[in-house]
DNA sequence: TCATTATGATAGATTTTATCTATGCAAAGA
DNA sequence: TCTTTGCATAGATAAAATCTATCATAATGA
């Protein structure tokens, strides 16, 4: 068995085609074939099924990609460890955010990472924090930003900024005061975020707090929860980040939250512990730094070794 | 980079010596110096610093060996899915029970295993908890049995048996009565465990609610408290599984305790949760079934899947 | 200091393995 | 039925891993 026999079989896998897994491999369908064929004889096992015109694997076959998948991507950590040690940021970076974070980061973030290090191939996506975790946890992914508080072995939680939560009121119910004092507006419905989980726990502990009894609506996004107060009334709390996001008319309907009500969130870098590529998720934070608010960022991530 | 030379990597480092290294590997000498060194020569850097008559790893080439094992690892565990996909139990099987538990069933155990399953090459270790975890997490280790109630993400904990404490007591204040009632030996000292870590917890809540303020003097293992019970009088608490090490004589200071203190122990077995090899797993919960005692033996074990 | 020994590196031959080109063969679709 | 699609096979070739033999060097010790 050879690493080589293994990405064969990760990319027939992902092509499901020999000749197209081939090509992507470099070589020629044939010697994908015939290395195949050497690794489930050595295995003594089927490890695709290719009877009937179509390339699927069997179920021994599945697993068996699984776990080649781990052993390819932790010997391809050898070359991490490499370019870390000689202090060159280059390579794969695979990065996720929550989506209730992703949108008001990601943008400029991906903007001003592309031109710092153009020798990284980032890779961003969405993804919800349970999963961004998991993906973390066995090397698919490098980092994920979330929601502060996820605390799990194997995993370091670096902070990284702080940001308040804020209220959108409509215009019918808008008082001419500069805070939202909560009391104002027990009576008005109050909306709020489906599924975006982080964000909707936050904003449940709000409610809690304030609406006992009282009717809560839920919206698949925070755009379309504005646009649901803009035409219905009633408010809808949002992160402090989002008034960018808000035209000239809209950001005269935000207010700050009076009093001590849960009106922050903390988010944080989450990374596997194993201080491989230090350097490389030390650009991460470096970037950050480099456009976020002064007054959001949290000092004591150097703590952790890891700069900003 | 191939998986054969990591392997040499690996070797080499074991034995600090081209000439053995090659020998263990099935190789000649000049075959592994010119594989370590097409190795450095594609990752463009040292991994051994050879200059001085001693083999040792540069900075970078430990990072670079630990990561290695676990490529290596990673890429054996797929004989492992193959062996166990055919119903094989075979191959290695590593596994680790903590020192407070380890003497009571290891000895009976390996006794059975091996006569049950010979072409598994167990090797069984004492070690403690916390570390235990850390190896199964890591996969170094298969499986480990230790104190029940250690949560932690990616590993599995299978309850297999739980024992009662009872109370040994010096001859000297030994009483007529089959029940030890707590109140009656107050003023006597209590022995526990010293860095028996899962013991201790154990003893310690018993103590807590019993010794208000007394002294407690603490020992390296059982036996020896035993000894000192002996000599100095006092009473200690011991494991049910520890009266069949006991003589005759020593028996006869074993007593029931009485009433609703902490009283017993619950012992599991700690798996990976990644479902591999489970047809192997099952051999060790089959193994202590043959020889524990049937009061003892948690039933749920096969909610998990693995029978017993 | 100078042979001796131990140990790794190097050279060149040889074997093994991976890969290529060309072709065969079987199933699906027209 | 005939064509197309797609994997397997054969035989040749290139690349690699490995071998034997030998060299170079640093530590060892008389």
């Amino acid at each position: 068995m050879t690493l080589q026999q293994l990405t064969y079989v990760i990319e027939l896998n992902r092509c499901r085609n020999f000749a197209l897994a081939a090509e992507a491999c470099g070589i020629t369908q044939p010697t994908l074939s015939a290395m195949l064929a050497k690794l489930e004889d050595e295995l003594d096992v089927r490890i695709f099924d290719r009877s009937n015109k179509k390339v699927t694997p069997t179920t021994t076959g599945a697993k068996i990609i699984v776990q080649a998948e781990r052993a390819v991507r932790e010997a391809s950590r050898i070359s991490e460890i490499v370019a870390e040690e000689k202090g060159s940021v280059s390579g794969p970076l695979r990065l996720a955010a929550s989506p209730s974070i992703a949108p008001y980061i990601l943008p400029e973030f991906i903007r001003q990472y592309l031109k710092s290090y153009p020798q990284v191939s980032l890779t961003v996506e969405e993804m919800r924090t349970e999963n961004m975790l998991n993906e973390i946890a066995n090397g698919k992914l490098d980092a994920g930003i979330t929601i502060s508080g996820n605390v799990r072995d194997g995993i370091f939680e670096i902070p990284l900024y702080t940001e308040k939560f804020l209220v959108y009121l409509s215009e019918d119910c808008k008082r001419d005061q500069n805070e939202f004092r909560p009391e104002d507006l027990e009576h008005e419905n109050m909306w709020i975020v489906k599924e975006a989980q982080c964000l909707r726990e936050s904003a449940f502990s709000f409610c809690k707090a304030r609406a006992k009894g009282k009717q809560i609506y839920e919206a698949g996004n925070i755009d379309t929860l504005i646009r649901i107060v803009d035409r219905n009334g009633g408010y809808t709390i949002i992160p402090e980040m989002h008034v960018a996001l808000l035209n000239e008319r809209q950001r005269k309907n935000v207010r700050r939250i009076e009093g001590d009500y849960l009106s922050e969130r903390r988010v944080s870098l989450y990374i596997k512990d194993d201080c491989i590529r230090q350097n490389m998720l030390n650009t991460i934070t470096d970037t950050l730094r480099r456009f976020m608010p002064e007054g959001m960022l949290n000092r004591r991530i150097a703590q952790y070794g890891i700069k900003l």
